[in-house]
DNA sequence: ATCATCTGTCCGGCCTCTTGACATTTGAGG
DNA sequence: CCTCAAATGTCAAGAGGCCGGACAGATGAT
C-alpha cells in the first residue's frame, strides 16, 4: 500500500521538481535544461523524460505543486476567519501578498525568455485554475456548510479570476483590491453572515 | 557518485536498521522478526536477505551503526577537553552514562531471549571493539598529536576494554570508574598533561 | 554555412526488488 | 513422542525501472 518503492518514486519526482524549481527561478524556462535536472539529482535525462514527458510536462508539474503548497497558505488564512465575508477578504489579501512574493511567479512573469511559462497563469491556465478552484471550494464547503455549494462556488471562481488576473496584471495594494472585492461581493453573501 | 540510486539504497538499509532497532528493543534478538522488518520497510523479505545475508547480519548492522553513534557522542566529549587526562576521565563517564540509558543496550542485556544479541559485547564483540577503537584512535591523534601513536593506542584499548566490561557487569556509578581509571593512568601520560 | 547545443525518441542491457516455492529448524500442544 | 505452526534460509523466474548510447531535428551563434 505504501512500500518503499512507492515512496521513493515520490522522492524521486520531489527532487527533481525541486531541482526544476531552482532552474527555472535562476533562469527562467528557457533556462531550464533537462540535463541539469537529471545531472542535479543524480540521475539520467531519460529518467526525466519517463517521469514528466517532455519539457512542458516538467513546468506544468512544477506549477501545479507550487500551486498547492500556495493554496495550503491561502487557506489557512481562510481558517482563521468565522464570517466568510471576513475570511474571503483576508484571503485575497494573503494571496496577492504571497504572490508578489513568490519566486516562481516572479520568474514566470518577469524572468526574459519564460513567455510560455507566463501562458500557465493566463492561456493555458485551466489546470492553476483547476486545482485552486478544488482546493478552495472543499475548504469552503467545510467551513461554512451553511452556504448553498452553488453560492460557494461562484464565489471563489469569481474571487479566483479576479486574484489571478491582479497577479498577472497588478493593480492597488494587496489589502485595496481585497476590500474592494469583500465590498462588492458582500451583498451576495450577506445572509451568511456571522458577526462577532 | 552520489547518484538517487546510492541515495535510496542508503535509504533503504537505514530504514531496515531502524524497523529491526525497533524489534529488537521491544522484544529482544528472539523477538527479531525478518518478516516484521520488511513489511514495515515495505519491502520483501527477500529483500532484507539480500541485504543483510541473515538475521545475525541484522543484528551485527544494527549494533554497529548504534557504536558509530555512540561514538560521536563520546568523541564530542572527547573533544571539549583540551588536556588528555580530562578528557579520558570525562569521556569514560560519558560512555558509561550513555550506554546505562541506552534501549538497544539494555534489551541486549536484560532482555529475555537476547542472549545471542550480548555476544556481540562479550565473547564475539571484536567487531563493536574494532568500530570503536578504529573511531577514538584517529580522534585521539588529531587532537593530541604530541601522543606517541602507540602509547595513544594503548591507552584506548585500555580504556575502552575497562569500559566495555563496566557496561557488560556494571560496578562503581560512572563517575567512580572514570575517576579511578583516570588516576591509573595518569602516571603513563603525565608527560602528555596540559595544565589549564 | 557551419558548428555546438538542446530537445525528444528508441532500444538493449543491467540491476534490484518481487513472488512463490521449497527444505530445515524450532517450539508448543495433544 | 508426534504433529502442527511458525520462522529461517535458499533458489529461480519474472517484472520494472534506470542507464547509456545513439540518433534525428530544431535552434542559435560565429
Amino acid at each position: 500500500m505504501d512500500s518503499f518503492a512507492d515512496r521513493t518514486k515520490r522522492r524521486l519526482r520531489d527532487e527533481l521538481l525541486d531541482a526544476a524549481y531552482d532552474a527555472i527561478v535562476a533562469g527562467g524556462y528557457d533556462g531550464l535544461r533537462m540535463n541539469d535536472v537529471a545531472r542535479r539529482t543524480g540521475v539520467s535525462r531519460q529518467t526525466v523524460y519517463n517521469e514528466f514527458g517532455d519539457k512542458w510536462g516538467v513546468l506544468q508539474a512544477v506549477v501545479v505543486r507550487e500551486t498547492e503548497r500556495f493554496l495550503l497558505d491561502v487557506n489557512a488564512a481562510l481558517a482563521e476567519q468565522s464570517d466568510p465575508i471576513d475570511g474571503l477578504r483576508v484571503a485575497v489579501e494573503r494571496a496577492l501578498t504571497l504572490a508578489g512574493d513568490n519566486p516562481l511567479v516572479k520568474a514566470a512573469l518577469s524572468q526574459p525568455g519564460s513567455d510560455q511559462a507566463s501562458q500557465l497563469l493566463t492561456t493555458r491556465g485551466q489546470q492553476v485554475l483547476e486545482v485552486s478552484h478544488q482546493r478552495l471550494d472543499a475548504h469552503v464547503r467545510e467551513h461554512w456548510p451553511e452556504i448553498p455549494p452553488e453560492d460557494a462556488t461562484s464565489c471563489v471562481d469569481v474571487a479566483l479570476r479576479v486574484v489571478l488576473s491582479h497577479i498577472v496584471t497588478p493593480g492597488p495594494p494587496p489589502a485595496a483590491v481585497a476590500a474592494q472585492l469583500a465590498r462588492v461581493l458582500t451583498p451576495f453573501l450577506s445572509s451568511y453572515r456571522r458577526q462577532v
